[in-house]
DNA sequence: TTAAACTTTCAGTAATTTCTGAAACTTCAG
DNA sequence: CTGAAGTTTCAGAAATTACTGAAAGTTTAA
């Protein structure tokens, strides 16, 4: 399991941007040499790959499965787990979006919506609501629309990124073709 | 400048979020309130309101203007800077959009391009390099996709983003209509 | 040119987050 | 059962990140 200098590279830089992700130093690296890697790989490999302690490496492989980044590949003859990435490179890309809506979003969200409920105490607080609730809308807005795009799947999304500045001659041409259908949501 | 029960739920829940939007506590809370407050505020009255230290006041504020959240009021008679939001709701929205891609997503981008120009060393590497270069163009496209939408400002934007699942049946309509430009890139 | 009013910087401290490694736990072959 | 081969947990140590406050810097009115 001796990394070669370019894996090494890129295992190092996943963990450094490891943290702007949304985890860690370890858990980066454990994510970008799973997916590197072309065999299964234990945890045991992986702590002495990285010459990081048993204990945080189960620790990082726990976080990575909970963001159903990387999976537990069962070796028939085998005692220990080895694991593998979760899906295609697409896959985990989205699985992280999603993760992190989740964790950045959805909190938000949510207490927007209590604060919301109350009646504003007087103007300075009523302005503030409103603030809030275009905030609130403006998140609403976003989520809603990611959920979308993930349900055109990957095909259809190529699409539509590829189409570039094609995206605003199409809704031109669209407005001409299918006036009042604005209202689909 | 004391702060209504409201303002303060929302200016503690913009300061626990801060880390995971990419800044941290203090930066979130100031963040917060100079948006929620009508007027425009002074340092020392965010020092005070939050009760975090002078210095530490300044340091959230440069943070968030080289974010370019927030800017500087001139108010006539005053010596002491005053600040306000650098604009609209999703203007900031977008602000935080863009730089967080110039933090998370640019430095990876770089690296990787690095990494692929180099041979590969042996069978591992070149498949290494093969995902490299995978997650590469899907990083590239992302970027170049979240430009154009930039691009389209904000109405087009929002048109788009309400069409929900009609995004779908419009890229079919257009496959119709226009066979064979799918290469606008 | 002085000094009052304000801002910034930064060394040291505090708070938070991550990591280690030993102990507890689980599983299974014999 | 028993113990070997493996995994997980978690208290404390190490590393990182954020915050304070005093000192240095800046600006402007007089």
């Amino acid at each position: 399991m001796k990394m070669t200098p370019l894996i090494t590279s890129a295992v190092m830089h996943f963990g450094e941007m490891g943290s702007r992700w949304g985890f860690n130093r370890t858990v980066g690296q454990i994510l970008a040499l799973i997916v590197l890697n072309d065999e299964p790989i234990s945890a045991q490999e992986i702590a002495d790959a990285l010459n990081i302690s048993r204990g945080n490496t189960s620790m990082g492989l726990k976080e990575l499965q909970s963001w159903r980044l990387v999976k537990q590949h069962l070796v028939p003859g085998e005692r220990k787990d080895f694991f593998i990435p979760a899906g295609d490179i697409w896959t985990l890309a989205n699985r992280v979006f999603e993760e992190r809506r989740k964790r950045e979003i959805d909190p938000t969200m949510s207490l927007l919506r209590d604060l919301l409920l109350d009646a504003p105490g007087n103007d300075k607080e009523a302005s503030a609501q409103h603030k809030l609730n275009e905030i609130h809308d403006l998140l609403e807005s976003v989520t809603a629309w990611s959920e979308e795009l993930q349900n055109l799947g990957p095909e259809k999304l190529n699409t539509l990124m590829k189409l570039g500045s094609g995206v605003g001659r199409m809704l031109d041409l669209k407005d001409k073709l299918l006036p009042g259908k604005n209202s689909v949501n």
